[in-house]
DNA sequence: GTCTATAGAAGGATAGAC
DNA sequence: GTCTATCCTTCTATAGAC
């Protein structure tokens, strides 16, 4: 591969994402695509063949991105509460550069749902409880965590952090009649979140 | 009008429901909602003229649909937690009987975002702080409540509830790998989510 | 590797008969 | 009010020159 390929492959890539964030894949055009990675139409088919196979390297990019960031979570120098804390400033700071990202992910995995599946293999989020348990063993006495609700809590900590985002135009419209900015609203969320369900565990 | 009219107007109307909830207004096909409602493609265009006002009558039927189902919230005869449990058995119900709707709403506003505000015009949700401090003046005293985190709370409430069901595809597939199934953490999740959100906003 | 030109199919929309 | 036939545009994908 000369240094032309990856150049504009990647260029491709760019502006594949961009178009597929904000369109959806059945919203998105190739054509679109080509105009903002500066380049003709067939060139696309040339390096990913079909728009199906140029979608797919999208998805499983970004989707590994927003499932691979829970690295300090398996820190084993975090206290629970820190790792709460941690997780929801960096979480919510992620997101905030790529508002865009939850609901491409929540739309194309409901409308698909076997596309989530290859990521998730790779993921050791199945192993999340064990570990936990392993490392916080003391520490779990003062919480209300059970292997059984486990699941709630989680689904409820992504939920807290995702959901802003993912309904950020109904979120901003009705915060407008109120007087607030969505701005303001998620930055006062990573500390107002990491207490809420502090709160909501302890014992 | 006769009563033919009505009968046809009102299986394309179901048909589009199915249809755009199923594939979103891009992949949507107007020859699939004719082909499911047993009638010709340009018998459509006679009662909706185009795919765009097909959509937008379906949009908001259900949109609103989604948004008047607050109303138990404002009766007078119940607590501030006696409303929170009754808000999420309820939501949840209706969520888990058409549980396409999150994704649909959050896709179509996100990628369209006046589409929402016809809609909440006519929804009093801008009042609703207003409406709980009336009501709950006393009550107020014991959670942790005030004008400046009622955003928090109320979109970390929605959170809880329509999230589960927008992610529906990448929980199912995480429970599964936990030994869990999604019809039992949707049913354990109405009373969890409002012992969880109470304890978080308790003082 | 990149472009132009175009095939081939599909989709939304309309005309006109009944 | 409902159907058939068809127009027109758009989109993915490929052929072939350079």
């Amino acid at each position: 591969m000369t240094e032309n390929d990856n150049q504009t492959e990647g260029k491709i890539f760019e502006a594949a994402t961009e178009v597929f964030l904000e369109k959806g894949m059945d919203g998105a055009r190739m054509q679109d695509i080509a105009d903002r990675a500066g380049i003709n139409k067939s060139l696309l088919h040339y390096y990913y063949r079909t728009k199906e196979r140029l979608f797919i390297a999208v998805f499983e990019k970004v989707a590994n991105q927003m499932f691979k960031k829970f690295a300090p979570v398996y820190s084993e120098n975090l206290t629970l509460e820190e790792k709460i804390r941690f997780f929801f400033r960096e979480h919510i700071d992620i997101l905030k550069k790529n508002p865009g990202l939850p609901v491409f992910i929540l739309n194309e995995t409901s409308r698909n749902p076997e596309r989530i599946k290859k990521i998730l293999e790779f993921s050791n989020i199945g192993k999340l409880w064990a570990i936990l348990e392993k490392q916080h063993k003391d520490e779990l006495e003062r919480y209300n965590i059970t292997r059984e609700n486990f699941p709630q809590i989680m689904t409820s900590i992504a939920a807290i952090s995702v959901f802003p985002f993912a309904a950020k135009s109904i979120i901003s419209t009705i915060l407008g009649k109120m007087g607030h900015d969505f701005d303001s609203y998620i930055e006062e969320r990573k500390e107002y979140a990491a207490d809420f369900v502090i709160r909501a565990i302890k014992k």
